[in-house]
DNA sequence: GTTGTTCTCAACCAATCGGTTGAGGAAGAG
DNA sequence: CTCTTCCTCAACCGATTGGTTGAGAACAAC
């Protein structure tokens, strides 16, 4: 995790069974990190560097309360990933001609793009070092 | 990633930055090793593993043709993150936006209903050894 | 056959990860 | 003040990750 991308950070931060548990029980209720301990297996200090990676991929925030710090969920960065998952698991099915998929889903949010043709071409990102232009 | 389940090796291959690039050239047009390499400044076999993670991860499917090995996105897998995500997003937001109208509920009939617990509880997960029961 | 292309396997390496233990800071309680 | 509670920091450790190079398998083409 070296100066990282926020993107990177979140899907590093729920990579690991024990963080999206602490998820799961902070989306249930706020929780310190000696609570948190108790449930797992693992010293507090352990717990204690999860949250650190869950805090830094901005997934949890920390609030002060005496020598307490409770943990409270942040759901925004999960908006981060859906989106960009979206994106391309919608664009995918598209190029399978699932339609039927996709169609249910444009009656939602109404998103006009091109049936099956353009392929637009512009997944931008924080592109990883590069040898050459674009592919084709 | 030592025999874990497939959500973990689902958000471990997209928290790198060369795999999420990867999948979105795949979900343009399927690709050879080889054509993809081209991409990366790095050699052909690194790309390669990078592939056999995604695959590993069931987001990456791979044909024969002749000598080369076309890799195709299988977007499935998309949907178990989303469902994951989603989940958990809903109940913390549930949890916050009913704080006010919690607040003004309890002001009517008592405390007839548990304030946080009722709406589900189980977050049920392949849970990380734990030392003792659930939270409270 | 030989040659060339595409790709994988194996070994190696530095860096990072997920855990540990020990020490210590910060704040409330006696 | 001392003592205890809650938590973080630092050092250490084994395992894993993300890259490398070299060898070679598999197939096409000549």
């Amino acid at each position: 995790m070296v100066a990282v991308d926020q993107l990177s950070r979140a899907f590093v931060a729920l990579a690991d069974p024990t963080r999206r548990d602490i998820v799961a029980r902070l989306s249930v209720r706020d929780a310190t990190v000696g609570e948190l301990a108790e449930s797992y297996a693992m010293s507090m200090q352990a717990v204690s560097k999860h949250l650190k990676v869950l805090e830094e991929a901005g997934l949890v925030s920390r609030s002060r309360d005496g020598q307490r710090r409770p943990c409270h969920l942040e759901p925004q960065v999960f908006d981060l990933m859906t989106s960009w998952i979206e994106r391309y698991r919608r664009q995918a099915e598209e190029r399978f001609g699932r339609l039927d998929a996709l169609l249910a889903e444009m009656a939602d949010d109404g998103a006009r793009t091109e049936p099956t043709g353009s392929t637009d071409g512009n997944h931008e990102e924080d592109r990883p070092q590069q040898s050459e232009g674009a592919p084709s």
